[in-house]
DNA sequence: TCAAAAGTGTTCGTTTTACACCCATGT
DNA sequence: ACATGGGTGTAAAACGAACACTTTTGA
């Protein structure tokens, strides 16, 4: 076990990769942000979008270009969802994998740049078949999602920076994919303390209108 | 971004570590399991056990490799704890380190592995300093293992086969570095259903004696 | 005037917290 | 007999779940 920083060069090394699980809301669903892959193996299967960590740049900071390299989205919060290491996870060559998830305003972001990369959005709870653990990914995303929801308020990249209470509410429905009592859900957001009223109102949607809300503060865990 | 396989072998690879985070459990503290580095950079520096992944294991099987070497324990159930990917964070070279935590029965393992590998237990609320960025690796273990105590048994493999309340007792407020009440803690663990007490008492701490308890069934998330 | 969505309080059961005394035994 | 740690129940508060009617307004 005494060895010299020549102990560092006689290990493996591998390629390390991201993948990125990116939510967005649009029409009251979760939606999830793939793309058709373009190289082999499994060319033309559906794919998280992701990438190869390089030399210069921490995984998170990866993990960041990949989807702003999509989304021409700047400041995205990431968090990481856990590492994927098996063997042959990935048939093309031993990759080891670190997944992030991110919540984004599936508005905000440029069109062009996902019909670019042959990616799109799909419903959460329709069925989509992805490639290797990229399920799994989505999984394990999905319910550090759920958790976090329950306890501080997500939201503020899925929504719009204006939004009414009845779509926030939505929002919670679509996480949970459940329905969930309005009176009930107001009066945990109220107590929460992190919204501010808006004198505006939203007539988008109902004749009577909807009061505007928006997010206080970024409170980041 | 067409490619063929190619596109893998021009990528940079890396060296990927794992790194243990051991919690053990003794004299009514929580005790984290360290080493004396034994290489350069940093050689003598209280270090997490870790080492390095190859070829033929799995990210996972990496870490238990490391574990087992340590204790010669096998069977240990041990979970990710994040993923750390700075550039800089360990200065002798780049290397992404995943970190794992696992909990183990500080009296079942092999004394003497420990201290071939210069290893010991520290008091996990006493001051200790290790190297490069290991102290937010115990941090986060120590926040996913509050989180989980809260949930369901832990404990399963810090506390002996057969234990007492006062025991399991002094685990839990160690964990959450505080006073339980006695009458509310046993109320919460019987609700819980997961214990089965014996008929036999255990005297050595105090002269009334406390009924030894042993987990039902193996729970795993 | 009516359809459609927004908004608003109360009750009930469950869970969590706080709290104090008796028990068994070895010395 | 007494000191030591083991064991037990109850009342108050906080929290979560269920539930129905009024308001506004555009068509």
């Amino acid at each position: 076990m005494t060895q010299n920083s020549t102990y560092y060069s006689s290990q493996n090394s591998f390629l390390v990769a991201v993948d990125c699980v990116i939510f967005g809301f649009k029409d009251n669903k979760i939606r999830l942000l793939v793309h058709k892959r373009a190289f082999e193996p499994a060319v033309g299967g559906l794919s998280l979008m992701g990438g190869f960590v390089s030399e210069n740049e921490s995984v998170l900071q990866s993990a960041i270009r990949v989807l702003s390299n999509l989304t021409s989205l700047k400041n995205i919060y990431m968090e990481q969802v856990a590492v994927y290491g098996e063997i042959n996870r990935d048939p093309g060559a031993r990759v080891v994998s670190c997944a992030f998830y991110a919540l984004i305003d599936i508005s905000a972001h440029d069109e062009s740049l996902l019909v670019q990369n042959n990616a799109f959005w799909v419903n959460i709870n329709k069925s989509y078949e992805l490639i290797f653990d990229h399920p799994q990914m989505v999984e394990d995303a999905l319910k550090i999602l759920r958790n976090k929801a329950a306890i501080q308020p997500i939201g503020f990249n899925l929504m719009p920076d204006k939004f009414t209470l009845p779509q926030l509410q939505s929002l919670y429905e679509a996480i949970y994919d459940q329905a969930l009592d309005k009176r009930n859900f107001r009066k945990k957001i109220q107590s929460m303390d992190f919204l501010v009223k808006l004198k505006e109102v939203d007539k988008s949607s109902s004749k009577k209108g909807a009061f505007y809300y928006q997010f206080k503060d970024i409170i980041k865990d």
